[in-house]
DNA sequence: GTATAAATACCCACTTAAGGGTATTTGAAA
DNA sequence: TTTCAAATACCCTTAAGTGGGTATTTATAC
């Protein structure tokens, strides 16, 4: 069932803003009031208030930024599909950084992902399709997610264990084998055994090349 | 002289907002629309467009994101004193990091630096103040700003060679000792006494914390 | 129960970098 | 003309990292 845009006799769509930036709230806020079929019940600049808030009020979309300081969007998404599965999480934000999406979307499944860059008309459309159950994601980062998931599997068939990830950390926090040994509760001996397996599967044969990678991959 | 906030028979504040998020300008119009005193003369997402709008139209204070694809707010700030000294530019933006600030205010003197983090309230103020000839910066904006001229000022009492800085680039670009020498066309044993020059200069002793420090120095 | 992978640890040989010197040439400033 | 900084280059010693092995323990998978 697909609903017009300009109803006036159904019940309005109940949205809740989460914006660490009042100036976006505001924003939104004046933004929709002109469109009749949403009404927003609720408006935070803070993550645990918010969650608070749904304890005790009717809410159908959630309109989250993404990165917020004390608790992020992700785990926002992530304790509203626990405790509210029934409200479709939306992120609005200026980041489209692959890593975030893919956490977003695969694991916090969220209902919608878009950009700051939009348009009104683009985001009230959004906001129609995802209260009717079709889950939309803009463009850019629906290429950003692709992008990102292909470097994913690269690295997936390099295979690096949670050690060698760990020592790849230490060594890019510029720590000695020696360093990186005390803060491990192991053998220098151990520690120059992960770091040239490390080098044999990576084939690169320098710490700062092993950052670059570290870096390019998403691991530090 | 000073203006009251509820003034009616003044002219109004001539307004032009750039930000390549449609949105936060759509925010932006909605919230200084309930306050008589300012009328938006002109909207953008696009500097270039903006900066020919500045020809033909009369503004007062140029609201402006900084970080955006294209032309940036610094490039904008500085067309703007170049072409219209009398108007007075604001940025207004996500991002407090220090390089910005300094080069906004210090190069292009600006008359105001507000994070998106700013209520209406103090958005109203701040914009009132700024017409009447005060400069306004953010809280943050001065510490961050504090903190990075110390730096600045830290880094130019090192005093690196211009031969200096070139190693330091080679080092970066993950090269051995005998590689720099290469391709220099100098001794590996020159290398190394630069190198150990730097170490000495800089109080720095491995690679890694070259690189960072480069980065931070703008060396890189 | 037996492969298998991961993490641990050591041996040895070799290379590279770090840090302490000193010294020469060159060009610009005093 | 002298003085000085910058760039060049070498000496020596010690520390750190690279790369080739082998081997043990432990937990997981088949």
């Amino acid at each position: 069932m697909k609903l017009c845009s300009n109803m006036t006799s159904t019940s309005p769509i109940k949205i809740a803003i989460l914006d660490d930036h009042q100036i976006v709230i505001d924003g939104l806020k004046l933004l929709l009031s002109s469109h009749k079929q949403f009404k927003i019940v609720h408006e935070s600049t803070n993550g645990f208030e918010l969650l608070d808030s749904l304890e005790h009020e009717a809410v159908d979309i959630l309109l989250t930024d993404v990165m917020m300081p004390m608790i992020d969007g992700y785990e926002i998404a992530m304790r509203v599909k626990a405790q509210f599965p029934h409200i479709k999480v939306v992120a609005l934000t200026m980041n489209g950084e692959g890593m975030l999406i893919d956490k977003m979307i695969e694991q916090a499944e969220i209902a919608g992902y878009l950009l700051k860059t939009i348009d009104k008309k683009e985001l009230v459309n959004a906001l129609e399709s995802i209260y009717n159950g079709i889950r939309y994601f803009s463009d850019e980062i629906m290429n950003e997610l692709e992008l990102y998931q292909k470097i994913k599997k690269e690295n997936e068939s390099i295979n690096l264990t949670t050690r060698e990830i760990e020592i790849i950390q230490c060594i890019a926090l510029n720590l000695s084998n020696k360093q990186i040994a005390d803060k491990l509760f192991i053998s220098e001996r151990t520690v120059e055994t992960h770091r040239k397996n490390i080098f044999r599967k990576t084939d690169i044969h320098t710490a700062i090349g092993l950052i670059e990678f570290a870096k390019k991959r998403q691991i530090i």
